[in-house]
DNA sequence: CGATTACGTCAGCCATGTTGACTTATCCGT
DNA sequence: ACGGATAAGTCAACATGGCTGACGTAATCG
């Protein structure tokens, strides 16, 4: 398979010999494609056991996100992956009508539809996680383990100013490992 | 906006007080979801600009593949990003069409269609990676410097090892910073 | 010369996003 | 108690970007 990669680009506008320091105008290019690349394997590791149910990926999303954060309201969830009502709806549809996400109403506002998982939901939600992490604890095994914290710090850091308060407190439960900062 | 989220999980299957080390054996929700939000909030810099020029992602990732490895053969891009020759035709073909990139026949093998930016291409190219470079420039500044490097090595341990050896020369060129092990 | 390779293309389908309009039920303030 | 705002659902239509399968053409290679 194409392993080689052609022509490599001289550097951007001269023909002086390339700095040893780079540019630091210069995009960090490495750190977009490694986000690129690595999102790019990490969200194809379930795929197959996604489709498996004739689900997708947005599936594993709202499955995932009701799973870690049970009560969570349809707005809250619509907040978090920033997509529409519409769109939502139609990947909720199947995941309640196959069982693995009920609805109940609010107890003090009875408009909400609170979502959870099933048992069922619960336990695919669990098996897509376990294979993820496998993933992921290989990825800090070779890069060390505080190269995983400080991942954690930057990619908190990557989240919009104005969404990090509402990330900070979904991602919290699952890490007393110590402030993002 | 949905700023709060209802109820929290209770720790998964016990009653106890929740444990002050985590569950070694806990998958890492807090990557994984980091990694989400990271993404989105990243990849949604430049829609706007894209759309300014009836773009999608799918356009950005080609050119911006193209114009940091000019001479690109179109078998290394599908590679590259994982989807069929006939997904990559579509928005190449609207590239080439509105003169953001060129393909020439390779020297050595006539088959070849070697993929070039024009200079409108570049320049778009650059637009884009200046916007999404201040996110990045502003994520190294919160969390530090040794932050970023050790996201590096981070990211690309979570690149499947068959693609490793590939993702590394990719990435080469942008980064005299030091190796990713 | 024949098999393989690189690339392109037609046709159709699927997953998942979008807008816009509308309904229903409920809550909350006056 | 009423009326506006809010939470959620739904219908319809459409766009984007994936996919499979089948084929065609040109060039290379053994």
């Amino acid at each position: 398979m194409a392993d080689v990669i052609a022509g490599r680009a001289a550097s951007r506008g001269g023909s002086e010999a390339p700095p040893i320091q780079p540019d630091p105008d210069a995009p960090p290019y490495d750190l977009m494609e490694l986000l690129f690349f690595a999102y790019r394997d990490f969200v194809r590791d379930v795929d197959e056991e996604l489709a498996g149910f004739g689900f997708g990926r947005a599936h594993h999303r709202v499955l995932h996100f009701v799973d870690r954060n049970p009560g969570l309201r349809v707005a809250d969830l619509l907040d978090i992956l920033k997509i529409t009502k519409q769109s939502l709806g139609r990947v909720l549809r199947e995941l309640v009508d196959q069982g693995f996400v009920v609805q109940r109403e609010g107890a003090s506002d009875r408009r909400q539809r609170l979502l959870f998982v099933t048992e069922r939901g619960d336990a695919l939600a669990l098996r897509l996680a376990h294979i993820q992490s496998e993933r992921i604890g290989r990825a800090i095994e070779l890069s060390g383990p505080e190269a995983g914290d400080a991942a954690r710090r930057f990619l908190f850091a990557m989240v919009d100013p104005s969404e990090r308060e509402q990330v900070r407190q979904l991602v919290a439960l699952g890490r007393p490992r110590g402030g993002l900062g």
